[in-house]
DNA sequence: GCCTGCGCGTTTTTT
DNA sequence: ACGCGCAGGC
């Protein structure tokens, strides 16, 4: 069996490009192909670069760790790897001129959104033309106004292909249909060395990425197929491995000590996932890993941040207390941004009077609300957004608002806000009086996840320093604000360690030590009949994936009554 | 335009 | 179980 692997890598190394190289999870997919890069970075010329074209940051920052492992300092001032939209990025920034006659402008997703919210039109149709009339790209449209770029301009291509004479391109299967249109113009100029695994398709409810895409790739480039099959070099007895293609195929599943089930009662969940995932820690431990990395996994956001508050407090279980376990969440920023934003702008209430104060607090309010809508549209949080909007302006002008929400926070604010200049406990205060008002009841749970971001220290640092100065919290809003930014960048950058919580689908690309895989009784589920046929095809594909982030061990944690895993 | 009560859903990403 | 969002009454 090795030694057929080994033949397939060895075969796959000596092949002419354009290949196409398979494989499961550890399989090998990447060190092989950056041995393929070292071969031939031997016929490279002065100024030539081989291109590793990747989804994500946290995937390049995987490549960059194996770049790291296999070759020499020199070897790596030859290989450039980026994600698509980097990628894309300097191609429409270099030459997007040629497009529109004027320089290219990038549009990222934050301020789309806010501009799509307020765009009352076709908003497909108003990016299209913001692209060819304005030369204003769009995030989505990155992939697609390159490949439009390459297919015009044949200098471009030319000096892309020179550029890159070879080009590995990572996570195939999951290419949308922008992307493929890029590697095929991209496939005229340069070699490619295409690694996928056809089971870890997970992004399939996209309509944009095309379950056949490894067809239409076989069709359109004819590459030399190597297959290095199911072997996992990750987990060295590839128990886990076994488990997690028994889950996928359907089939019994493999008598291994490396995964293991555990049941929860729903009144005992909370304890029983905490239990689990000491008991992982203490497992890794000691079997000597001193500093184990651990991800909790689960199919939903909003269960990831339950999860990290059921690890933030104490339990009992069975007589034993277990102890708040150090996390960090991957967590989307913008929604708990917003809501943090409301609480800023109480913090500056004793700075202010009424009409100012009161009417900053309802817009920031407004702005959750549109934050909310952007992200998911509802006539509901469109509707709320223009009442807060409406009430602020009436406060504004001196006048009393109409929803009772509204006046009750005008009441909140003749009560007057006890601030004394220590942010944590000042900071609590606020989010009191966001607390003591029903309606406001979202934004309230949603400011409890700023604690995800690990921000509270840096926030309550420059709050500390701002009272200081200035005897109040006056620019609490820009404090936040710009806090929030910042962990978000650091969280995304950094390499796993210790306990991580986030969703599969984040999941992706990323290894750890252990891996806690927790499905909820009614949100995130791992199988779910109204959603998907029975044999859960794409469900299955996606456990897979998270089994298979585990070098060494696999907990899973499921409701009592929860349908089998196979069978 | 706001409030109350009830019915239904409760997944997934990219700088 | 619980919270969100919609429909119909004020």
């Amino acid at each position: 069996m090795n030694l057929d692997l080994s033949e397939q890598a060895q075969a796959a190394l000596a092949e002419d490009c354009p290949i196409l190289v398979l494989g499961g999870p550890g399989s090998g997919k990447t060190t092989l192909s950056l041995l393929k890069a070292q071969r031939l970075m031997t016929d490279l010329k002065t100024g030539q670069e081989i291109l590793f074209l990747s989804f994500s940051r946290a995937a390049v920052r995987q490549v960059l760790t194996r770049c790291r492992d296999l070759l020499t300092f020199e070897e790596r001032q030859s290989i450039n790897v980026k994600t698509y939209h980097a990628f894309c990025m300097d191609i429409l920034r270099a030459h997007g001129r040629l497009l529109t006659g004027g320089p290219a402008r990038l549009y990222f997703p934050g301020p789309e959104r806010v501009d799509k919210a307020a765009f009352g039109g076709d908003w497909e149709a108003e990016r299209l033309r913001l692209a060819t009339e304005d030369g204003l790209y769009v995030f989505d449209l990155f992939a697609s106004s390159s490949a439009g770029l390459l297919a015009r301009s044949s200098s471009v291509r030319e000096l892309i292909a020179d550029k890159y004479p070879v080009i590995i391109v990572d996570e195939f299967q999951d290419t949308d249909d922008a992307q493929w249109e890029l590697v095929k113009i991209l496939s005229v100029g340069s070699r490619l060395v295409i690694l996928a695994d056809p089971d870890q398709r997970i992004f399939e409810y996209d309509s944009r990425v095309d379950p056949r895409r490894l067809d239409l790739l076989r069709e359109f480039l004819h590459p030399a197929e190597f297959d290095l099959g199911g072997e996992n070099h990750r987990s060295p007895d590839a128990g886990i491995l076994q488990y997690a293609d028994a889950i996928l195929y359907n089939r019994e599943l493999p008598d291994t000590a490396d995964v293991q089930v555990i049941r929860y009662w729903t009144r005992n969940f909370e304890s029983q996932v905490h239990a689990a995932l000491i008991w992982t820690l203490s497992a890794l431990r000691q079997a000597g890993i001193t500093e184990p990395s651990v991800a909790v996994l689960c199919r939903a956001n909003p269960f990831v941040a339950d999860l990290s508050a059921i690890f933030s407090v104490e339990h009992a279980y069975n007589g034993y207390s277990l102890r708040p376990v150090d996390h960090d969440v991957v967590w989307d920023a913008e929604l708990t941004a917003a809501a943090a934003q409301v609480i800023a702008s109480i913090l500056e209430w004793p700075d202010r009077d009424v009409s100012v104060a009161v009417s900053r607090s309802l817009t920031a309010i407004a702005d959750y609300f549109e934050v909310k809508n952007s992200i998911t549209p509802s006539a509901s949080a469109e509707s709320t957004m223009t009442r807060y909007r409406t009430a602020s302006n009436k406060v504004a002008e001196g006048a009393l608002p109409r929803p009772r929400s509204a006046i009750q926070l005008v009441e909140a604010f003749n009560l007057g806000l006890k601030i004394n200049g220590d942010p944590a406990a000042d900071w609590i205060r606020a989010r009191e009086v966001v607390a003591q008002i029903p309606e406001f009841k979202e934004v309230h749970a949603n400011v409890r996840y700023v604690r995800l971001f690990r921000a509270t220290d840096e926030i309550g640092n420059r709050l500390a320093q701002e009272w200081s100065e200035r005897g109040s919290y006056g620019n609490a809003s820009d404090i936040v604000k710009r806090t929030l930014n910042m962990g978000r960048i650091i969280s995304s950058q950094r390499d796993p360690q210790g306990c991580l919580i986030m969703t599969i689908h984040k999941s992706k690309g990323k290894e750890f030590d252990a891996v806690v895989l927790v499905e909820g009784k009614y949100k995130s589920k791992f199988f779910d009949e109204s959603r998907e046929e029975a044999p859960f095809i794409a469900s299955r594909r996606l456990l897979r994936v998270g089994i298979t982030r585990a070098r060494h061990k696999v907990v899973i944690v499921r409701p009592t009554d929860a349908r089998a895993l196979v069978g």
